[in-house]
DNA sequence: CGTGAGAATGAAAGTCATATTCACTGACGT
DNA sequence: ACGTCAGTGAATATGACTTTCATTCTCACG
């Protein structure tokens, strides 16, 4: 994770498209690597998926995007970096939505006593039927 | 999901050793398809790779044995269905340990209250480094 | 202005776990 | 013996992710 601090005034620019499709997408909206795709070929089209993989990558790697990873889900999202939190992803329609949840910290420090793990981060997804696929 | 209660005396020839793999397995172990299938391979020279995939699918949907789903590994592993519990994934080496920490059921009822959802349930996953990694 | 080194790009192909298809086998009730 | 259908293995398909490679672009330096 050797951050090579590239200021963000001097992203490439078609790092700069990525990242602010990202951030526009607005915190809860969970793009995928092809959500971000399409819309990059809108604004640019021609562009290559390649470089959109590579921007997502490296902005990731910047610390600029968040990558979510939902067990269940068949891709993993992007988001702007926000506060912490938790997912909840309907197991019907697979839609993924934000909840305020952030585990205790007390939590992890009983898991790394626990396992001798030197613990970074905890992540907590929900699985459940959203309002919409209950209806029906 | 229609579970069509298979009594696990009438298990398949094949579907009862791949539980059994996973069952002797013991918990806290994490398999994934390929060290199932090696296992089963062993007992049983010839068995098809899909004839493991089926098998743990189907167990799966009985309830009988889990999957686990953990962000950043590279496979499902799978797993006895015992209690509740959450994993600790070393981000250097990739192994899975089991840590015993539930949810609280209140969270799991504030989430559904806050987001709409029908709650199943909260899949918990910290990551770090485990001790023997930490140790070079 | 050149111009040269390194970064960025797009197309294409590779990787890998997961999932499905299909023809065949085997078990079981009749 | 027969018919039926679940189970099976080989092969193939799928889909997300990742890398390779030749080309193009950028830009500091002359």
């Amino acid at each position: 994770m050797a951050v090579t601090t590239l200021p963000e005034g001097s992203l490439p620019k078609n790092y700069r498209l990525i990242y602010d499709i990202v951030q526009t997408s607005g915190l809860g909206r969970h793009l995928t690597m092809s959500d971000v795709f399409a819309r990059a070929a809108e604004q640019r089209p021609g562009i290559g998926y390649s470089t959109v993989y590579r921007g997502l990558v490296r902005l990731r790697q910047l610390g600029m995007i968040s990558e979510i990873v939902v067990p269940g889900a068949d891709s993993a999202t992007y988001e702007p970096v926000g506060p912490n939190h938790a997912h909840v992803r309907c197991v019907a329609c697979g839609s993924i939505e934000d909840v305020g949840y952030t585990l205790p910290s007390r939590v992890l420090k009983s898991v790394a006593d626990e396992t001798g793990f030197a613990i970074d981060s905890g992540d907590v997804t929900f699985a459940g039927r959203c309002a919409s696929c209950r209806a029906e």
